[in-house]
DNA sequence: AAAATATGTCAACAATACTGACTTAAATTT
DNA sequence: AAATTTAAGTCAGTATTGTTGACATATTTT
């Protein structure tokens, strides 16, 4: 022990931060309790293979967007190249995901996953929308819409098209951004 | 360019992973891209004070339940304590936190907020509430509800009482767990 | 031909997590 | 009273995932 309690220099606070404050902490809570147990489990699958949250991202939304550019991947997972680069070779020495170049624009490296990338990434998949089913189950019916809509509201407005166009199928149109120096 | 896109060993697939595999990604991805934006915020701010992530957590969980021992903080957070070690010295050195011996176990370090740390606590809360409240502005009052009861439906069974309790007053009666070797 | 773009790579660094081993002080058990 | 357990702290080493900055290559655009 370095601290002495007796060294009293600031005044401490004893009464806790409440919704007294003028501040809803339930949803705020819930957000991270919800999110902190929603990755623990691919986190532990993935564990097995060696592997991180990070590739859990690459595989989830090259499966979802199969030949997407490195571009519009780094404008979804807002990271830089050199974070996601190192995560890529491995799954592509790994045999998880491929590259093509693209037919258009020779310049690019169009992702697509394997067959057996596309195995992994339902498995992990099914392993949160299982977590998801269980939840809703207990609720009543309406409560998934609602919670969709919440949860759509709060993504920052400029990327919610790409959130949009994930699910009806559609190529990401997001304007990459450089994020290196 | 080490990888030649002509040595197609493995088929890849091109059709997307979409609802027609039985699971439905709109909620896996809504989850990820909101818990994305809604920590950017008070990360930005923290980035501010040489602060990260797990600042706020460990400033946020004292300033809810004042007085509360490492061993619960550690049980909340799910991290060793060497993790917590870290940015716990940092704050207390910064002056966010204080630290007090218990009065019925003089071998608990009970942390408080100091009026500093109270003060940096509510202006990330209020932060992330912004952010909240402008989602839920534009929909329906029972949304708010239905999400509650949604994202409390997703964390692990066996935490949810901690959560109830933090927000009942309570002081967290959560087994703390040794998460060391 | 020159400039811009898409991608990749090397190197260094920072935040946050981990494991394992060990110490100190206080409480509990024997 | 002595031994054990518990709460907290510390030291050392490592892994993952992010960052900056600089630079190389191939291709497209101007």
């Amino acid at each position: 022990m370095t601290s002495k309690n007796t060294e009293q220099t600031d005044p401490i606070v004893t009464h806790p931060m409440s919704e007294k404050d003028g501040i809803s902490f339930e949803l705020i809570e819930l957000l991270f309790f919800a999110y902190r147990d929603f990755v623990a489990d691919p986190d532990s699958m993935l564990a097995d293979l060696s592997y991180g949250r990070a590739h859990h991202r690459v595989m989830h939304f090259v499966n979802r967007t199969p030949g997407i550019p490195v571009a519009n991947l780094l404008a979804i997972l807002k990271i830089t190249k050199q974070s996601l680069a190192r995560v890529l070779k491995q799954l592509i020495e790994d045999g998880y995901i491929a590259q093509q170049t693209g037919e258009t624009d020779r310049r690019q490296r169009l992702l697509f996953p394997t067959q057996k990338g596309r195995d992994l990434a339902l498995k992990l998949s099914r392993c949160q929308e299982r977590r998801i089913e269980e939840a809703l189950q207990t609720l009543p019916p309406e409560t998934r819409s609602r919670s969709m809509a919440f949860l759509y509201a709060m993504i920052d407005a400029q990327d919610r098209p790409v959130v949009r166009q994930l699910n009806e199928g559609l190529e990401s149109q997001l304007e990459p951004v450089n994020k290196d120096g």
